[in-house]
DNA sequence: CACCCATTGTTTGTATACGAACGATTTTCC
DNA sequence: GGAAAATCGTTCGTATACAAACAATGGGTG
């Protein structure tokens, strides 16, 4: 079965082993990322909100009034990203802004009408994208993936 | 064990189940995505290295000379993202770039000797760098892991 | 041969992503 | 109470990411 002279130029146990960019976590987690973005706005139902714009809408809903920066940590986002996402949101009215008055580097962030009623339209939209993004796998498969997911991140 | 009549106003199956930000495989993709970026800036061992130019690099020197459309299919990166990545690493002397004599609407792409050089010095910290990533997972549970993630890719 | 269609590489515009530096403010510590 | 440190939001520069439109070339069919 094994011709030893022959495969040993070949065996990659001898040598460091191979890299393969396709067995790599990082082009693997890129690729699944770059999946579920495609997914994201095919389906979110909202053509110009992007997945972390989403992402602050929810959160947004979720604590009522937050200032930027704070937004930014529980949505993971640094301070100059949050920066860009906040001017959009805020250039479609769907947030609102005001200073803080307790604190006066802060401002502090709200839901308008309009941002709470699209986060209530979308919300259903985002479970189907994470449902979609998880098609290929049974149940027990993506509670185990997605456990250890949440370790990784 | 169950108050049945004062749990039914809070119990989220009567309703829409909750959007919780932090359980959607998106947001955690997006999250272990951001943490592989950072591990892997401090362990590449070439500061202007990124992720995408070390994949061009990579499939590069598995494929000896491909076309500029080409390699982005092999890296999953679209033509538009490619030319940033090649126009980089052609700045640092890293790839070569000539004419397809048999094509005129193709370039070719090569390591140079720098670029051969780099890519062999910096294999071992690629593979590091899928180490410490998945550094919380036992050898188990990585498998298991991959063996997902690459389903959703 | 001529027409159509696909492919290749480029450019533009928008949206993350983050390091770094900045001024303004608040907190902390002595 | 005052200097030092930390935090807040902003701006700049660089690097993905991708849609869309483009000119040039190639392959195919009638």
């Amino acid at each position: 079965m094994e011709p030893a002279a022959i495969a040993a130029r070949e065996d990659p146990s001898d040598a460091e082993p191979a890299y393969v960019l396709e067995d790599q976590v990082g082009h693997l987690l890129r690729r699944a990322h770059q999946r579920h973005a495609a997914i994201f706005q095919e389906t979110i139902g909202d053509a110009q909100l992007t997945p972390l714009q989403f992402a602050a809408l929810v959160k947004l809903d979720d604590l009522g009034e937050v200032s930027q920066n704070e937004l930014g940590r529980r949505t993971a986002m640094d301070a100059a990203t949050m920066q860009g996402v906040i001017k959009r949101l805020l250039a479609r009215g769907l947030i609102d802004r005001k200073p803080d008055p307790e604190d006066r580097r802060r401002v502090v962030l709200s839901l308008t009408a309009d941002g709470r009623a699209l986060i209530a339209a979308a919300k259903p939209n985002g479970h189907a994208i994470t449902d979609e993004t998880l098609a290929g796998l049974s149940d027990a498969e993506r509670r185990s993936f997605l456990s250890l997911l949440k370790r990784l991140a």
